[in-house]
DNA sequence: ATGGCTACGATCCGTAGA
């Protein structure tokens, strides 16, 4: 089984890359971030043709996520239950045995914004939506795009990038209250080569200089991780013309 | 040096991402 998420910045832009990438890579489940379109214009007849059930929650211009599976979905939920919030960030859905819950994290835009105090705020709440889920779900997987680089290792310039939002110590405390449910990062179950990163910005030539970050992650219960045999970062959509910024992390197992 | 791309929805610039 293999498991996949990827912040498409577009799905209207990116659809042809990500059908290329979906027949490549034949991933089982697949989290999708930034759709940044309405419900309306999801294209749900395109994937279906290529092979996939697709549950969505959507909006005009911004976030928006998705969970594409080759297996029926059911039990889908949108959301954060018991946390009000405009921003469509959140779906969740169990395929077979396999609960899935897509995020799309905030920003957080700069330390001292009210953007980032709602980070925090919206990461307590997620910290708390999985502990419950975690309680219902022996196979959990939490994919998307955290926007936290958990360590130092995850950051091509710590120095450069010390204290500023997707390092700053609370968000990394916040992740690390993730962790602390029993969730594993799936990608440091193994040993990894240095300098990899899902993210890299499109000014400064940073994917050609390797100037990135590592902020979209699979995440996995305890259950999982145990049958957890790779999870890698693939590159090779970044390097598509017009790319998403983002690149693909999948994750598979026995 | 606070910029530099990209997407979007509004116009021909502002907001947001990271």
């Amino acid at each position: 089984m293999k498991l996949a998420t990827w912040n498409v910045n577009s799905l209207k832009v990116r659809l042809a890359q990500l059908i290329d990438w979906l027949a490549q890579s034949q991933p089982d489940i697949v989290c999708l971030q930034e759709l940044k379109l309405e419900d309306a214009r999801f294209p749900r007849t395109e994937l279906e043709a290529a092979g996939y059930q697709c549950a969505f929650s959507g909006q005009k211009t911004y976030n928006g996520v998705a969970i594409l599976s080759r297996a029926p979905l059911r039990e889908v939920t949108a959301g954060i239950p018991g946390f009000l919030d405009e921003q469509k960030r959140v779906i969740a859905a169990t395929a077979g045995d396999l609960r899935v819950i897509c995020v799309y994290c905030p920003n957080g835009q700069a330390v001292d914004s009210e953007k980032y105090a709602y980070k925090l705020r919206w990461f307590s709440a997620l910290k708390d939506y999985l502990a419950v889920e975690l309680s219902r779900h022996p196979r959990l997987a939490v994919e998307g795009d955290f926007n936290v680089a958990p360590e130092d290792r995850d950051v091509h310039d710590p120095k450069a990038w010390e204290g500023q939002v997707h390092v700053s110590e609370p968000e990394r405390a916040a992740w690390r209250a993730l962790l602390a449910l029993g969730l594993k990062d799936s990608f440091r179950l193994f040993e990894q080569p240095e300098k990899i990163y899902s993210w890299w910005d499109y000014r400064m030539m940073g994917f050609r200089r390797n100037a990135g970050l590592r902020i979209d992650h699979v995440l996995v219960s305890a259950e999982l991780a145990q049958h957890c045999t790779a999870s890698t970062i693939d590159k090779a959509p970044r390097k598509l013309e017009r790319p998403s910024d983002h690149a693909p992390v999948v994750a598979e197992f026995s």
